[in-house]
DNA sequence: CTAATAGTGTCTCTTAGACATTATTCG
DNA sequence: CGAATAATGTCTAAGAGACACTATTAG
């Protein structure tokens, strides 16, 4: 198995970047598809897709920085929070032949989602469904169950880190972090158990007050690092058996 | 960006799979390391690296078939416990071009670990090492990330799944299987709270006393289900800030 | 003042850790 | 029997959920 012979033996496979982008808007969780070309010589013309496409060797230095350019070309926003999911690898997957995808996901603030809408119509056809729906969709690809993967993921992950606050522009306050909570999760939680757990994970510095939707002004706060989530010693309530 | 387009333009990434392999022997945590060929024309001769190798388009499946292809080669293990730990993937991690590798994870019991034996010497070289000392050595491209990067999932999922089990032949005892997470984790737990987490998960089946070393026997278990960790509610003592 | 939302206090119940105690087997 | 290991019981303290209560502001 000498590698120069591996080199040209060895057939390489596609190498592909999809990033399954979320954000909640109108009391629901979101994500971002893009629509396949509709050319005869598309793969799956015309149906929905995560946003994503070929690695490109002369421009991007490293998987991420390749996932990163496909987010700024389709949203406009250049650092959200970016997590890398697994890689979905087949000869089946792609009809052009063996494929290899590297999945990611990413979390965004619903006003810098609304500014994707400027991007709208500019090249590939791309809009914000909810994943409900965007799971009953005949999606291209595999990218089905990436999207339950991600989806998985991300309610796993909400039971036990931070992971919500990247959905929120900053001044954050702690009613609309516990909205964008239940949103995931599909559930409601207590107000004073929330409260304690967030304060006491120490991840949130105090702005000033922000005038909110309601009567009394809510204490706003900043995240303390806008890379990483906190992860909590527990998670809420009784979730056994859930995805992580 | 017409996608017939996209398959002349775009150069392929070389695309590999990597296996960090784990077992438990003489009471430390040991990783199968393989040493790179020595012929000049290959990247880090006489280096050791993880086991692993480019994926084969014509006989692999999938990225998992794959891995398993190689850890059988490996280790002569057909069914151990296999995870997906992430891809790497960048323009300088291979000297040969932008590469992209796909990391797994496996735990292995000591007593087919020690089947590996029977195939050293067959073709590459391979041996078991602690991984404290792994992390110490110059391995082969990016390997010594990849190595930290399973170090620190499989330290962190310990602290909340049944992981550890996989470390062992069935069948097992809580004893045990105590000392495999105290191995692990690098820290003692008190046997009483153990148990009881260990026993209210209800991921093990009874079978029969097995005459372990001590004088009294032991109750012997087997895992209800030899492919997926169960998920505890909660983390090991205060482990906050701790990866997952 | 009242309605609405933000934020706090207190009680209870669960449960993990600590550690003492009992059980079983070998020599 | 006693040494060694396996297994259980009990106490305590921390912490989460439940829920009632107080605080602040708009109209």
């Amino acid at each position: 198995m000498a590698t120069r012979k591996a080199q040209l033996v060895f057939e390489r496979p596609l190498a592909t970047v999809d990033v399954a982008i979320f954000t909640v808007l109108q009391e629901q969780l979101h994500v971002l598809l893009a629509q396949r070309p509709k050319a005869d010589d598309e793969p799956f013309p015309g149906r929905w897709a995560l946003p994503g496409g070929f690695v490109d060797v002369a421009q991007d230095r490293t998987l991420e920085d390749c996932a990163r350019r496909k987010l700024l070309a389709k949203t406009g926003v250049a650092a959200p929070y970016l997590e890398q999911l697994g890689s979905w690898g087949g000869a089946d997957r792609d009809p052009r032949g063996w494929s290899c995808t590297h999945a990611y996901f990413a979390l965004l603030p619903a006003d810098v989602a609304d500014q994707q809408a400027a991007l709208a119509g500019e090249r590939v056809p791309a809009r914000w469904v909810p994943v409900d729906e965007a799971l009953k969709l005949r999606l291209a690809f595999d990218h089905r169950d990436i999207l339950e993967a991600a989806v998985a993921r991300l309610r796993g992950k909400v039971e036990y880190t931070s992971l919500p606050a990247f959905l929120l522009p900053e001044p954050l306050t702690l009613p609309q972090l516990q909205r964008m909570y239940e949103i995931v999760l599909g559930r409601e939680l207590d107000k004073s158990a929330f409260r304690r757990r967030m304060l006491e994970a120490a991840f949130l510095e105090e702005t000033g007050p922000v005038p909110g939707a309601g009567a009394r002004a809510a204490q706003g706060y900043r995240l303390r690092d806008r890379d990483a989530p906190v992860l909590f010693p527990r998670m809420f309530k009784s979730a056994e058996g859930m995805e992580r």
